[in-house]
RNA sequence: GCGCCCGUAGCUCAACUGGAUAGAGUACUUGGCUUCGAACCAAGGGGUUGGGGGUUCGAAUCCCUCCGGGCGCACCA
């Protein structure tokens, strides 16, 4: 980022007229290393040739440019211009780099600030299904990221315990179930009563009445059904942390939706004495006209709480106790409505503080290309994916590799098999709906954690039996691909940079897999440990060492392990 | 019916948010292990970016329209 920073004050040295010079970074280093649009952009507004003002601003850069920094800028194409860094400043460059260490990416664009970013939110008494696993590594991912920007990071699981699903369940455990078969095998049983309990409602419409009355009971402190929502909950939270530590993933705060049912009524209170709350049909409603969107409803008819309304409580409480620059909510995308209305509400009844942003992503749909639903039974569950997933990675590194011991083999495994879980969901825009599909979920070549994971396992070898490094010349490195790798180097914070802001991965994903591709590229044409030139071996080594660091770093930003052998 | 998202190679997806010759993986064909780990590398074919119109130096990207898919739209979350 440096380097592009200078470029960039180097262009509007030179065009006081234009405000915020774009600088790219190239992807085809034949079309130099970096390059902007300045010049069409000018031409447009002052109805020039744009080729012509590109050489006029070429002409004037190279005199004001150090000298040496750059081999060439040119004008290309409809009138680019483009930068072309010198081997001495790139092999500086590294020099950096490599002393970094493996601190190399770590920004400091969000420090003194606090983000909140809430994923994963499974509901209590379901198991979860490869619904949650979306938002659960995008989250964490995020998190890991705005972490390395130099925020504070909360990592809040928003649990889904309260509302009228818990009176269905009290409803179906009242009526069909019993004590022992719960406490025999908890999660199965509960999730049996409430698939048996929406089955039951396609022939009987007053079923859904009857769960209404519970969840009424439940809000209004019923003992009977307080109990049972406490024990339903403690054995869910059991089931998920157990789903959690096979995804290596962990959470600062674990309060859901319950925590704010005491916050109900006084803010329905202040809602309807704003005049932003209003009846109708016996419910009541918020009218969002104004903002081109359909009426929220913020409490039933028969007085309950909904969950826009525990949202908004929630929203006033975090603001309040964390002062965060933002709420992240990693959610999918059918509920972008809720969120809608929720940011319309927040912002009708003043409540201000941290920027809400919803960070969306696409379903997971079935082979059908239909919804998989928790109430037809037809999810996938998380469990039963992972353990799958690891029995196949383990499968995979027996067959590659022979002599590893068992712990060492089991460890391994979960690095790939999660890793190659997670990696799948990353690398792709999150706003598309993912067709679930097994093959694909258990590839463990091309673009893939793997691929990733044997990179950078391939490197440490090398790194490992080189010895000591010390004393290197930067400027051995003055091949194109090697020269080509350190400006991919150069990349990182930038990519780091950019899926803070957008709240992406796949671009950080896309970015390690092409270094990747160039690390190998290297590996196969480059024989290192045989090369008799003691100081291209410490450079080739200085360079893999940073190679290595950087694919460690990108893969620990994504939530991915990458051990030293696979 | 209304709103949001999407449609790119056989399949799964990218494309720096309006930039250069639309790129990867996979599948297929071919070549490379006595050489730092072949989960790799090299080479090849594969496209009217769903159709049509418009905006401009420039469109997969923005606007209009049609076709196809997904998800929402008051007492679920």
């Amino acid at each position: 980022m440096r380097i592009k920073e200078k470029i960039k004050k180097l262009v509007e040295s030179q065009l006081p007229e234009i405000s915020g010079a774009e600088i790219s970074s190239t992807e085809n280093p034949t079309l130099g290393h970096y390059s902007t649009n300045v010049a069409m952009r000018l031409a447009k507004e002052q109805g020039k040739n744009p080729q012509e003002v590109g050489r006029e601003l070429v002409a004037s850069l190279e005199i004001a440019a150090p000298k040496g920094f750059f081999s060439k800028i040119e004008v290309a194409g409809p009138g680019f211009v483009n930068f072309y860094l010198s081997p001495k400043t790139l092999q500086a460059e590294l020099k950096n780099i490599y002393k970094e260490k493996n601190k190399y990416g770590k920004l400091s664009s969000g420090k003194g600030k606090k983000v909140i970013v809430e994923y994963s939110q499974p509901n209590i008494a379901k198991k979860m299904h490869v619904g949650h696993l979306r938002s659960t590594i995008i989250g964490d991912a995020l998190a890991n990221i705005l972490e390395e920007c130099g925020y504070k990071v909360i990592r809040w699981n928003y649990l889904g315990d309260w509302g009228t699903q818990f009176g269905k369940l009290i409803y179906a455990y009242k009526t069909w179930g019993n004590k022992s078969a719960v406490k025999k095998n908890p999660i199965e049983e509960l999730l049996r009563l409430y698939v048996y309990f929406h089955d039951r409602v396609k022939t009987d419409a007053l079923l859904d009445d009857k769960g209404r009355e519970e969840f009424n009971k439940l809000e209004r402190g019923d003992k009977e059904n307080r109990a049972l929502w406490k024990w339903f909950r403690e054995e869910s939270l059991k089931e998920f942390k157990k789903v959690y530590k096979l995804l290596g993933i962990d959470f600062d705060v674990w309060v859901g939706e319950s925590a704010y049912e005491q916050q109900m009524a006084p803010i329905i209170s202040e809602m309807k004495k704003k005049g932003i709350a209003t009846l109708s049909e016996g419910a009541l409603v918020v009218d969002l006209a104004e903002q081109g969107l359909p009426v929220a409803l913020v409490a039933k008819s028969d007085g309950a709480s909904l969950y826009l309304t525990r949202d908004l409580a929630s929203v006033r409480d975090r603001n309040k106790k964390y002062k965060p620059e933002q709420i992240i909510y990693v959610v999918a995308n059918e509920q972008t409505l809720h969120f809608e209305q929720m940011f319309a509400v927040a912002k009708k009844m003043g409540i201000d503080g941290a920027e809400l942003r919803h960070a969306k992503f696409g379903l997971v749909l079935g082979e059908d290309r239909k919804k998989l639903s928790t109430r037809e039974g037809r999810a996938i569950q998380l469990s039963e994916l992972i353990a799958k997933i690891l029995v196949l990675a383990e499968d995979a590194i027996t067959k590659k590799n022979m002599n590893l011991s068992a712990v060492k083999r089991k460890k391994i495994a979960k690095a790939i098999g999660i890793g190659a879980l997670k990696y799948n969901d990353l690398k792709e825009n999150r706003n598309s709906d993912i067709v679930f599909d097994w093959n694909r979920m258990l590839d463990f070549s091309g673009n893939s954690a793997p691929y990733l994971q044997y990179t950078r396992a391939r490197l440490s070898r090398i790194i490992k039996k080189g010895g000591k490094i010390s004393n290197v010349d930067f400027t051995m490195l003055d091949k194109d691909l090697e020269l080509n790798l350190i400006k991919k180097l150069l990349d990182f914070p930038e990519e780091i940079k950019k899926s803070a802001e957008t709240l992406y991965t796949n671009n950080l994903a896309g970015y390690l897999f092409s270094l990747a591709v160039l690390a190998n590229k290297f590996y196969e044409t480059t024989h290192i440990l045989k090369e008799e030139n003691k100081k291209k071996k410490q450079a080739y080594l200085a360079l893999i060492t940073s190679i290595s660091s950087v694919i460690k770093k990108g893969l620990g930003l994504l939530g991915i392990e990458s051990p030293e052998e696979i």
